[in-house]
DNA sequence: CTGTTAGCGCGTTCAG
DNA sequence: CTGAACGCGCTAACAG
């Protein structure tokens, strides 16, 4: 049998009451006494039971999603994957609320997250933007005990306790990688549509890809960025364009959201166009189609769902302040080509 | 707050025991009375607290892992992976035993299962090999009441319940896909080696990939596979023999183990000789440093942590009859390029 | 067939 | 500063 409370009460010639004392750094015991139990702890190796300990509290983890109001498929999936955690909070002992807020907003970002604080959560996942009021926000938070993770978009700094989401400079190389492996030595010009500039995630994968892709393959021509602002009908608007104006498009990189216009204009190219080498992020009915159908040839991935089960995880781990299996909690960057989809 | 066994005594008019049978359906109760007790419990909505069940049962779950004896850098990954979980079983109420077995060996695979009977465990996890006994002894083992997954290795079929492991005809056709791209349109010969045709896996994995291939590249010359027994002395002689003679390969697949005989083999290949295009299965310490040395372009992965613990939760929840978060337990196949090394 | 009662391991009163 | 006693939600004897 496992070492109990009672075992260490035995052990160190205490009572239950002063076990517990220690085990939750309360106040209100010996310094002599505290060390005594200390060692019985060390000694006959006791771990304690949280799912009694929370039991015994009636425990729950107030968590609260900070997320973006948006429209595109990527957010979308997300917030789903928040209501099928909801849905599972009574067996997991959390009680998840979701809080939209403007999308690329700072200021709006960070009231919101001030209006938390008026009744503190045990953990909050927010997916961030890169302003320095968010960043103060944020630390206020962590001032008043709240475990803060980042999901999708990080905000580097102590502030946060956690990042669940992926490298995305790591992402813009894979797609820098796979781009120039699959022109193979073709020359020609590739075009990059991104959302906004203004958003940490995207100027990553930005430079990633034009570093990664000038190593390999020099005598393409990057051209301009273009920015769609995640909105589809931009998407369509630019591509289409940039289609017809480059007779030499070898390839196409998106690396941000708004891809059922990019699919549109990729199928609606003039007869004579070959098709560009194609690699677009995240995983959504639209570019999972587009990737069956030929007009995509990759595209790269963050499981919305690990991201939001993985901030689950960490964020309650973080308040009962115990660690957490670090491989579990790395978001990969998927690669998804047509055979191995899920 | 939450309904519990309390409420539903209260609302059916029973006794908390009367209440316990019949969330455990355990016999000695009138239908008349169970009817009652199950209206009570979908009316009040109460979902039973696992946690405090397992504390008042004092339930653990014994489960038996049973893994080939075995040389190689993956399943010695696998196993590391398990004692990390039995390091952590103490908090997740698991007592995890590794059987070790002669690798590709049917029948004594078989007879290790079967000695399990003799105190059967909660549940065990296999890496299958594909013969009639081995089909057999799960056979009975799911008879006595012990939850099956296959790990690594299926064995398809109505007997384990779950399969912890990747599509490997998929993963064929993945690599495939992968060696078509980088090739572009070069044409040349394309080897591969294997382990053993004797284990499913590998045998999916040259059919998914032969058929890829040839539907991308119908002009490569798919040379007839090697079996290198995943000993890397073996796939080191069969691969510089390969080189030599072959003077315009191209690519080259390493669907099983033993990758190290591969990199050594690549790296000493005459200077005359292009670098074939290599994609290989599994990372591990040598496949990592050989694709960041560029002798390989791409690692297959599937994630031996993510089977383990999947594994678990699914052994555990089986046992329990209660269901699993599907997506959580697909295991993807990883690709891995030099840019997004974990 | 049904009910009563005493715990599982831990946290929390409230007295000493 | 310390200890005894009770309860969290559920299960498991043991009675009836």
């Amino acid at each position: 049998m496992r070492p109990t409370v009672h075992d260490i009460a035995e052990t160190a010639g205490v009572s239950l009451a002063t076990v517990d004392r220690v085990l939750n750094r309360r106040p209100g015991v010996k310094a002599a006494t505290r060390e005594r139990v200390e060692a019985a702890i060390r000694k006959i190796g006791f771990v304690r039971d949280m799912a009694a300990a929370n039991l015994a509290k009636g425990r729950t983890y107030p968590l609260v999603f900070v997320v973006p109001r948006g429209d595109n498929s990527f957010m979308e999936g997300l917030k789903a994957e928040i209501e099928a955690a909801i849905a599972r909070a009574p067996q997991e002992r959390t009680e998840i609320a979701i809080r939209d807020v403007p999308r690329f907003d700072g200021p709006l970002l960070a009231a919101a997250l001030d209006r938390l604080a008026a009744d503190p959560p045990a953990g909050v996942a927010v997916v961030a933007v890169d302003h320095p009021a968010v960043h103060a926000a944020i630390g206020r938070l962590k001032e008043a005990g709240v475990a803060i993770v980042t999901l999708v978009s990080d905000l580097p700094g102590p502030a946060r306790d956690h990042f669940a989401g992926v490298d995305n400079l790591a992402a813009g190389r894979t797609a820098g990688s796979l781009m120039g492996r699959f022109l193979g030595g073709r020359g020609g010009s590739v075009a990059v549509v991104a959302g906004s500039m203004l958003v940490g995630d995207h100027r990553d994968r930005l430079e990633g890809f034009r570093a990664r892709l000038g190593e390999l393959n020099p005598a393409l021509d990057i051209l301009p960025v273009m920015e769609g602002r995640d909105d589809p009908d931009q998407v369509h608007a630019l591509v289409a364009d940039c289609l017809a104006r480059e007779a030499g498009l070898a390839g196409i990189y998106s690396l941000g959201a708004g891809n059922r216009g990019l699919i549109r204009a990729l199928g609606q190219r003039p007869d004579a166009a070959a098709k560009p080498v194609a690699i677009a992020h995240e995983l959504t009915p639209h570019t999972r189609a587009g990737l069956q159908s030929g007009l995509l040839d990759a595209i790269l991935n963050q499981d919305a769902g690990h991201e939001v089960r993985s901030a689950i995880r960490v964020l309650k781990a973080h308040a009962d302040g115990i660690p957490v299996i670090a491989a579990q909690e790395r978001i990969r960057i998927d690669i998804f080509l047509k055979d191995n989809l899920p």
